[in-house]
DNA sequence: GCTATACGCAACCTTTTAGTTGCCTTTAGA
DNA sequence: TCTAAAGGCAACTAAAAGGTTGCGTATAGC
């Protein structure tokens, strides 16, 4: 029941981590279980409502998670995602492989990089 | 010496690959060996100057190099800088874990997902 | 009940990004 | 040599992204 791989999520989570203040949050939640939207917009130089549209755009890419716990919602770190991202890399990069392997064999001796 | 894990470079990665265009080039090339610019902008629905600027900057986070060749040149894929995404994305996951397992260890049992 | 805290929503501003058109240079080839 | 193909460079446009301020609503706590 592993989150099959997902070409599009792929894609929504390369664009999620391509803001440094979303990877700067996304390395703040590894590090604990929950964070409140204002315990993160304090530790970081952008306002509150600037977290806020981060989170929702990590939210959307599936990388976190939000619990509302009374007056505060509660983000949680939902890694599984990633793994889609890492996928993809990994598919390129054997189709490159197995492309280089086949002109190797056609030059008849091994190819190195 | 495998290119040692860069968190700079990884951003880049991550930027370069948020683009649904950019990545439809990665694809392509990983392909083939080389393509040139004209022939990359044949397969795609937009201009050869706007598929250059995307080439530009798969090339400023390492992922492509470009060789010239008479009169035009050629690209080819260059996927190592993957691996610092990757990393990076490693990293973080494995934080996520071990701040799980601390936390199962405190509450005197096994944590599961 | 009142006040301060924590959010969500919406409008707005500024900068980047994606993409275009136009023009000039270099090279391949008939 | 003259032309057509391949590219680079620069200016420009439209749209999206990052960020802000302002305001309204719900909840915790005295």
């Amino acid at each position: 029941m592993i989150a099959s791989p997902d070409p599009t999520r792929a894609g929504a989570v390369f664009f999620a981590l391509g803001d440094p203040t979303r990877r700067e949050l996304i390395e703040r939640l590894s590090g604990s279980d929950t964070m409140s939207v204002s315990g993160l917009a304090a530790e970081l130089p952008i306002t509150r409502q600037g977290v806020a549209k981060h989170l929702g755009v990590l939210e959307r890419a599936g990388l976190v998670e939000a619990t509302r716990s009374g007056r505060e919602s509660r983000y949680r770190l939902r890694p599984e995602p990633m793994s889609d991202a890492a996928d993809w890399m990994a598919q390129v990069g054997a189709q490159w492989d197995s492309r280089l392997a086949r002109l190797g064999e056609l030059l008849g001796g091994p190819t190195k990089e």
